[in-house]
DNA sequence: GTCTATAGGGCGATAGAC
DNA sequence: GTCTATCGCCCTATAGAC
């Protein structure tokens, strides 16, 4: 992160980021696939958890709610990194590969929502729509509180779902 | 195309891909940034029909139907292609860095959709969601129709959004 | 068109942990 | 003795500078 913020994403090698920590080239690409990738280390765990939530979250609720309940407990967790998450967000609005890199997080994630409806007997499409609308409402309210890192993001969820349904309701 | 069917995106070279059009690999970058841009070069045509198809439809309009009336005439467009467009959208299925291209593609789109509709007066926010959502549903329609091209892509494109609508109905 | 840097990976050697 | 992590060396392809 302090290489990245210094001289910028594309400017930094992966050879100095092993430098940096005290490793070799040969070593950083045993851990990550891609340069990418290791702003992407926690990705794995983060989704770890989001599949936690998602098998402990009310049986009753509806679908939509199940994704944003579950999304707005993933979010509180990066929201207690503070600062770093926020710096790491800016990097990754910074560099294109990145913001691709961050679309691809977001439909896997969206994926394994999606999943955890379909074994709740949600029919496949509207698991899909479900999740990919959770995941909107989850990016945009992420975006607001890297704005504001003072606001709470269950409030933000909240009011970006409303948001949502207001922008495709029927007329 | 042939030389991707034949062998799979990662096991084709640029050089390759050079030498098949009987030009150089130099004259390749010329063109495109990158290998995968190449199956997205008519992007930015693409991008430029929406405008177009945005600037002419119906001031009176509801947002979503807007932007779903804009990407159902976009996917007409598409379809016309036919097999083409099918093998293209397998391919890339196949690899993630096609997907991961194409997200940013979609995004791209999105944001461009959303623009057309703060010009009309709709609210940042609203534009953006209503953008992405009629997104969601183009790109569920297309693989649908890539399943199935006989199938007509407008009505899919119906059928998508009332489906998107079911999913995040107020309980 | 040429020349060069960097990403990324294959293979095998080595060193420490248990 | 096995398991795991690091490393060294070498190579190719992408991408960009001049």
């Amino acid at each position: 992160m302090a290489l990245f913020h210094e001289h910028g994403y594309a400017d930094v090698t992966v050879a100095e980021i092993a430098d940096r920590a005290g490793l070799t080239k040969r070593t950083f690409f045993n851990h990550f696939t891609d340069k990418r990738e290791v702003l992407f280390a926690d990705a794995e765990a983060f989704e770890a958890r989001i599949a936690m939530y998602l098998s402990e979250t009310d049986e009753q609720l509806e679908p939509v709610d199940v994704a944003v309940t579950v999304l707005t407990r993933g979010g509180l967790d990066l929201a207690a990194y503070g600062e770093w998450a926020r710096a790491r967000r800016d990097l990754i609005v910074s560099a294109t590969e990145l913001r691709e890199r961050n679309l691809i997080k977001m439909s896997s994630l969206a994926a394994l929502l999606a999943k955890g409806l379909l074994e709740r007997d949600v029919p496949g499409r509207i698991a899909s729509f479900t999740a990919q609308a959770a995941v909107a409402v989850f990016s945009a309210a992420y975006d607001e509180w890297a704005e504001d890192t003072s606001a709470d993001f269950s409030t933000l969820m909240q009011q970006a779902l409303a948001d949502l349904r207001q922008a495709i309701a029927a007329g």
